[in-house]
DNA sequence: CGTGAAAAATGTTTCGG
DNA sequence: CCGAAACATTTTTCACG
């Protein structure tokens, strides 16, 4: 969990970060001609931002619904107990669940928020037992289904 | 918004996601000689992982806290009207925003999910009001703060 | 730190099965 | 569709300003 502030970073990076962000099989030599530098120096800061932390992984991202994910479900869960370990046993069993695509630990009445990627209801019914009811720990969970994914990995802005 | 049924992917192409959605700079010869196939035959199915949708963007993935956005914020939205044109112009406005960085549309008493990326508190503060208090629509909104990103960009499981 | 050119690696196209 | 080989492009390296 990296936490430098962005400092050393000049108008270069952030325009490399704000391109590679959106695209990042744009060439290194069309990256170098929109932002006036040279290829070697746009494959030099790249390197940098990737060793440094600031990338922190080149990723495709799939059509879940072409991949046959189409249901996107967004379930709040409080917990019973707040013991540190049994926190950590929630956050591993979440962490190791293919379906859960992210989780978040939050202030606030709900202790975990997960954003989960499935088949259908089916899929999901039974996602509840092993997660939830099994797994110990949780006191409630409320289900919110996705009606529409109006924005997704929207870049951060730089 | 595709919708086809994950039916004509074979076991090649999945594997072909399942590394391309870790890493998509895996070389494709490497990829080549992980599941059996020539270079060749990774590229054609790349690309038409990509023309038919399966694949819908490559992106670096940032992170926010090295890059100066070390704030996740989940907000929920309740709506004062469901007319279609009001909801158009929030699911705009919030897609525009560029803190803005997911927003689902959601079934249940909480209308708009949204999760963002800001600086500080003070950011998300006067994005409130630009987003919610002014923007019009909003019967009313609460905030939740993310203490630990237990798990962002998971991949889909296939 | 930028440049330019050579070298290495990667990606693409062609074509015969 | 695949794979092997030719081909094109991109990335990396390096000597130099």
């Amino acid at each position: 969990m990296a936490r430098s502030i962005a400092t050393d970073l000049d108008e270069f990076d952030l325009k490399i970060l704000r391109q590679v962000q959106v695209d990042n099989q744009t060439p290194q030599r069309v990256i170098a001609e929109k932002i006036g530098l040279s290829p070697p120096a746009v494959a030099r800061r790249l390197q940098h931002l990737k060793d440094a932390g600031y990338i922190r992984n080149n990723i495709a991202v799939l059509n879940e619904t072409a991949v046959g994910r189409p249901l996107t479900i967004i379930v709040h869960v409080a917990t019973e107990n707040e013991r540190l370990d049994l926190l950590d046993a929630m956050k591993d069993r979440f962490n190791r669940c293919p379906q859960v695509q992210q989780c978040y630990y939050v202030t606030g009445e709900m202790d975990f928020i997960l954003i989960l990627n499935v088949r259908d209801m089916t899929e999901y019914n039974e996602l509840t037992r092993t997660l939830f009811f099994e797994g110990g720990n949780v006191r409630s969970f409320r289900t919110c289904v996705s009606m529409e994914n109006v924005k997704t990995y929207g870049p951060v802005p730089v």
